[in-house]
DNA sequence: GTCTTTTAATATCGAGCGTTATGAAATTTT
DNA sequence: AAAATTTCATAACGCTCGATATTAAAAGAC
């Protein structure tokens, strides 16, 4: 019973996380989201608890409609095609939106005041989740004989995890795609092999 | 004439750069630096300006103290031992004082509000220096016969820089010195040489 | 020793922050 | 139709932000 709601709750945190994704947790401000969403202040309130939840569930959407294609590559035959997908795919999530260049996993909350550090704790948290999958796939990779013995699998996953966030860091101060393709095959130039 | 100022400027930019090393430059509040400097507001405002300038001055020292290994690295004589060093001691810097891990170039301004952007600027430009200035010894060390004619030097800077800011994320994520540093010598293990 | 100049410390400024009362509008239930 | 319930928009809350006006203290100038 009683009045529906007239707005998308989707839709409006699609708004939400475009602009947390350029500003960050901290930068983006509720003038900031009520604009973007077209939703009035109490409307987030009642519809997502407060800031840091409609942050988290925003960071969640972005997982799951932006990070999509982690857990699928972790699907492919080859620990180095695993991580040039990856790779690949994230230079071109950094590129994709001209408005919000980078990755939220990094931007959202990298330092900030002690307000933030929940959020900054949830945001390594989840890129600590990602890098331990990594990990395992490389583990898996070692046992089937895809990798040799003698990597080191948690620096392996490391050192991709390195290049994601490096690159983020570097798509946010303007690089462009080609650019970032290019240090993607760097990256990729030392991949260990059995052969 | 007058009466002469009670602090040391250099002392107080010190302890500013520590705090705004942890909590980037919007994340710190005059609260913070006045505590931190054990300098009143004014005097903080008298003897730098504003925050962006106190901020401007504690980047500027931040280089020239802790960033010098930079351009040192750059007199080495091989492009591979420019690259190694510079990861190296930047992985020692991102690890060496517990309460502000990382790196002041990255933490100090990635993402924020509209009001930080001349400060993320700043931060752009000064590590497009840095990137620039590593492209223009990879490219006297390909002149030197030093890297092959095939390698693409901005790649090469864009390679190193982008480890270096992704071990400052991991650093700051609470990653420990000996996973950087084996993060360092993977990352390395592909470097182009003539022989 | 007085005057002038600079610094120091307290208190406060307006603005913006995240958050929330409040009352009107809308929709279901009775 | 009337009552009950939920959402909506306006306005305002307390608080902290960066930045200063103000007044007292200190030090060189004459």
């Amino acid at each position: 019973m009683g009045r529906h709601r007239e707005f998308d709750v989707n839709h409006a945190l699609d708004a939400a996380l475009a602009v947390f994704w350029r500003k960050g947790y901290e930068g983006a401000s509720y003038t900031d989201l009520t604009q973007a969403t077209g939703v009035e202040r109490p409307g987030l309130y009642s519809a997502f608890g407060n800031k840091e939840m409609l942050f988290l569930r925003a960071l969640e959407r972005y997982y799951d409609h932006h990070l999509s294609f982690f857990p699928a590559a972790l699907e492919l035959p080859t620990s180095r095609q695993v991580a040039l997908h990856i790779l690949r795919s994230a230079v071109e999530l950094n590129t994709r939106y001209p408005e919000h260049t980078g990755c939220l996993g990094i931007h959202g909350a990298i330092a900030g005041s002690d307000d933030v550090e929940p959020i900054r704790q949830a945001l390594i948290g989840a890129r600590a989740a990602g890098e331990s999958s990594l990990r395992e796939r490389f583990e898996r990779a070692q046992r089937e004989g895809d990798l040799p013995a003698t990597a080191n699998c948690s620096v392996l996953a490391a050192y991709v995890c390195a290049m994601l966030h490096g690159m983020a860091v570097q798509a946010k101060a303007g690089f462009d795609r080609e650019m970032l393709e290019m240090v993607v095959d760097q990256a990729m130039s030392n991949w260990p092999a059995n052969q």
